[in-house]
DNA sequence: CGTGTAAGGAATTCTGACACG
DNA sequence: CGTGTAAGGAATTCTGACACG
C-alpha cells in the first residue's frame, strides 16, 4: 500500500537537454560539474547521460553556490558530507521498515 | 512550505526511449496509443515527445487492458471519464487552497 | 577555474508506408 | 484493430580540443 511516489524523485530518466531547460544551465556546465564529481548521472548502454529530478535540484543548488564564488571542490566536499548523512538515514529507515514488516507480516 | 514533490509525477520530461524501457512497450505501441488519444505527451519545439511518470503509469494500465482484449476506443472513454473527474477534483482543491491562503496570508 | 565553441561521429526520434489480418 | 519493420531525414548527445584566464 505504501506506493513510493517519492521514488520518482530519484529515478534517472532525463537526458541532458531537458535538464538544461529545467536548470537554465548549459550542457557544458552540467557535464563539467559531473567531471568535478558534484553529481552522478546514470548512463544508458550507449553512453547517454540520464538524470533524476533530485539531480536537477542538486544542480540548482550547485549553480547558486558557484554564483556565490564557491569553488567546485568545496561544493564537492559539502555535498559528499550531505550524501553520507543521507545514506545513513536511508539505511536506518530501511531497517525500521524491515522491522515493521516482519512484525505485521506485510508484503513490501 | 508545501513543496510539491508530487508535481514530479506530472512533469513531462522523458523521451520515448526511456518510456519504452519503463513500460516494456514498443515505440510503435506507445505512439499508437497516443494516436488513439489514450495519452497526451508534450512535444519539444523540434517535435520530440516528452512523457511524465503518470504517463508511464497510464501506459501500463492501458497495456493491461489491451491484454484483456479491451479495445482502444473503450479504454479511451474510460480514461476520458477518469480525467474529467480528476480535473474537477483539481479545481476544487485549487479553490480550497486559495481560500486557505487568503485566510492565513500565506505565500504560495 | 569555469565556460564557450566548432568538429565529427554515434545514437535517438520522427513520419508515412507496406504488411498481416 | 493493433503491431512489426525498413527508409530517410532531422534533432540530440558525446568526446576531446582550442581558447580565455
Amino acid at each position: 500500500m505504501t506506493t513510493n511516489e517519492s521514488s520518482y524523485r530519484d529515478k534517472k530518466v532525463m537526458s541532458i537537454g531537458i535538464v538544461k531547460e529545467l536548470t537554465g544551465l548549459s550542457e557544458r556546465q552540467i557535464r563539467y560539474y559531473e567531471k568535478r564529481q558534484l553529481l552522478f548521472p546514470d548512463r544508458t548502454d550507449t553512453g547517454i547521460r540520464k538524470y533524476s529530478f533530485s539531480d536537477v535540484e542538486r544542480l540548482m543548488d550547485i549553480a547558486d553556490q558557484i554564483e556565490e564564488g564557491v569553488q567546485t571542490h568545496e561544493i564537492r566536499s559539502e555535498l559528499a558530507k550531505r550524501d553520507e548523512l543521507q545514506k545513513t538515514k536511508d539505511i536506518r529507515n530501511k531497517m525500521l521498515k524491515g522491522q515493521l514488516n516482519a512484525h505485521f507480516q506485510k508484503k513490501y
